[in-house]
RNA sequence: CGGGGUGUAGCUCAGGUGGCAGAGCGUUGGCUUUGGGAGCCAAAGGCCGCAGGUUCAAGUCCUGCCACCCCGACCA
């Protein structure tokens, strides 16, 4: 490709509104451009990315023995009444209307649709197992994408869906999709990490995440670096420490106003916060009050509370509702003398704490010196505890780390969630008619580009994983009004292509310096300059990766990249 | 959906107390230059987010709306 006729604009300054680093370089080296919020444009240099990365996901899901299919983008209304998701799925989905008023959506997944396919010609337990999979736009309204590629409302993504007979051969294909997610990111250099995720309120039987770790990520990652345990942070159990030892000091009631926030009474009492027990009132489904007891030093993971309570109707109480039912504010709220309407919950965390500051529902004082048995007695304990650094590994006690991750894949052991409301079913060797067990497997391929070029950059720029340039090779003709230089360039161009080497030549009248900063920032892999040393039949061949230059010989430059570049596919 | 921020040239931004619409980069033409975003000369380029209002006069003040970014909530 000749730089000069070629689609691809670059920009000296930075994007004003793109803050995280993938997204800023992707802008500003001209791969993509925004059209509305969430939403982005993929330039020519940025399809060559997408289509590599397509294609490495393409290739290893066709090895696994999945197919590809293609479903529609628009969908008609019926098949998501089949499952009740028309409904459920809320504001995220995109609806529209045809001419006649009949009512569609813009797919944000495809279950209706890949189960109403199967069902329509499988009838018999020999037609399975099966693995179907597409490479398509998705489209979900989100409550806030942002970040670019990393939470578009619009964007790219791999779905691939198992039918089989029983559990048994579901957890093969299952396993089956788990390699063959390790081997694409393999391929795609990126590295991730599997972990356990939540199985949802759908009741699924088994599910993990490939997460990479970056600050832009929006899912929380623990893993032990001793025994290899991964999980996301929301279905890490956390247990009863060690009860503390300490002599009992006496009970105090102490006047501390202006203390609503634990940071406040630890400083006003000169007490650490974890010898503060917090408590937190939580409305259920717009009516019921819930206590939630916690150490002082630790938060409330909201995912575990749904968990636990089984829905996501709940929010923190208001200061009015604080007053109209306890008789007391925000920061003096404890478990004494409640309505016997109130359920009272304590978090492990509080376990054994001795010695303890604890609110009693009077405003402005707090007691001091508290102690469980004495004092107040414990209740039901359950575990809503946020996990956090230096927690113990539940597999095998060890300190956790704590990351934030970003969500490049997700695969799901289903059961019959769809194929049972959409009669999906089979006949088995009896007779029988059973459900199919189905399991669904995305990775967001859009996204993975965002992933990609967040682990792979420097100040300058992007540095691509050469499977994946949009170009393997740049070739810069330093003077484009030296003759000798010019023939030397357009002779390499020739040859580099040739070798198949995917080559951009950039023959554009502009600076050296100009150049350059192009190259670093749209990251090819290699770069062969063509500067005044062909006088003495020699070239500069560099690695963006490794920042090495060197001199080659004209006649060999070609074929030494060409060696290179094929290593790096490997 | 709550909180914060920003909308002025293609891009990045400046435009106290209301008084002729600005710069740098980019673009076009010309000359010079060629190993890290070159220099000089000239030119083009504007619904100041939209709609109302106040005023002799609004980019600037007031009201409403819209869009985008960030934090939070949410996230098969």
């Amino acid at each position: 490709m000749r730089w000069s006729r070629y689609f691809w604009h670059t920009s000296k300054e930075d994007p004003a509104d793109a803050e995280a680093p993938s997204h800023r370089l992707l802008i500003k080296g001209g791969f993509i451009k925004q059209v509305s919020s969430g939403i982005y444009e993929f330039t020519p240099p940025g399809v060559r990315v997408l289509r590599k990365v397509e294609n490495i996901v393409r290739k290893e899901m066709d090895r696994s023995g999945a197919q590809e299919v293609l479903l529609t983008v628009l969908n008609p209304a019926e098949l998501w009444k089949e499952t009740g998701r028309w409904d459920l799925y809320g504001r995220e989905l995109f609806t529209l209307k045809d001419r006649n008023g009949r009512d569609y959506c813009l797919g944000p997944t495809h279950e209706e649709e890949i189960t109403d396919l199967v069902r329509s010609f499988v009838n018999s337990y020999r037609q399975l197992p099966i693995i179907l999979y597409q490479i398509q736009v998705k489209f979900r309204d989100e409550k806030r994408s942002r970040f670019g590629l990393i939470r578009g409302r619009e964007f790219i993504m791999k779905d691939a869906y198992s039918f089989d007979t029983d559990e048994m051969s579901a957890m093969f294909s299952y396993e089956n999709m788990k390699f063959a997610y390790d081997r694409i990111f393999k391929k795609l250099r990126l590295k991730t990490l599997m972990v356990e995720a939540s199985v949802g309120a759908i009741g699924g039987i088994s599910s993990h995440e490939f997460v990479v770790l970056t600050d832009y990520g929006e899912a929380r990652v623990a893993y032990c670096e001793t025994c290899g345990y991964a999980a996301n942070a929301e279905i890490v159990k956390l247990p009863k420490p060690q009860e503390e030892v300490e002599e009992e000091k006496p009970l105090q009631k102490v006047h501390t106003p202006n203390t609503d926030t634990i940071e406040k009474l630890s400083s006003y009492l000169n007490v650490p916060p974890q010898k503060i027990i917090k408590a937190l009132l939580y409305i259920v489904e717009g009516n019921r009050p819930f206590l939630f007891l916690i150490r002082g030093d630790r938060n409330i993971d909201e995912n575990k509370v749904e968990a636990l309570l089984g829905t996501d109707n709940f929010r923190l109480a208001q200061e009015e509702e604080i007053w109209q039912l306890l008789r007391t504010k925000k920061g003096f709220v404890g478990p004494f003398n409640l309505p016997s309407h109130f359920k009272v919950y304590w978090d492990n965390s509080t376990y054994g704490i001795k010695n303890t500051v604890i609110a009693l529902n009077e405003p402005d004082y707090h007691y001091v010196g508290a102690n469980p048995g004495r004092d107040f007695s414990y209740g039901e304990f359950v575990d809503v505890c946020q996990v956090e650094d230096k927690d113990p590994c539940p597999k095998c006690g060890s300190p956790l780390k704590v990351s934030k991750g970003l969500e490049l894949g997700h695969i799901f052991l289903l059961g019959t969630r769809y194929s049972q409301p959409m009669r999906a079913y089979y006949r088995d060797p009896q007779g029988e008619e059973k459900p199919i067990i189905m399991g669904c497997y995305g990775i967001g391929i859009s996204r993975c580009i965002s992933a990609l070029v967040e682990q792979c950059h420097d100040d300058k720029g992007i540095k691509w994983p050469t499977p994946v340039a949009p170009f393997e090779l740049d070739l810069i003709c330093i003077n484009t009004s030296d003759q000798e230089q010019k023939d030397v360039a357009e002779k390499l161009y020739t040859l580099a292509l040739e070798y198949g080497i995917e080559a951009i030549y950039d023959d554009r009248e502009e600076s050296p310096g100009f150049k350059f900063a192009d190259a670093d920032l749209c990251g090819f892999p290699y770069r062969i300059v063509i500067g005044k040393k062909v006088k003495e039949g020699k070239v500069e061949i560099q690695n963006r990766h490794t920042g090495e230059r060197w001199d080659a010989d004209i006649e060999k430059a070609i074929q030494e990249v060409k060696v290179l570049i094929e290593e790096d596919k490997k």
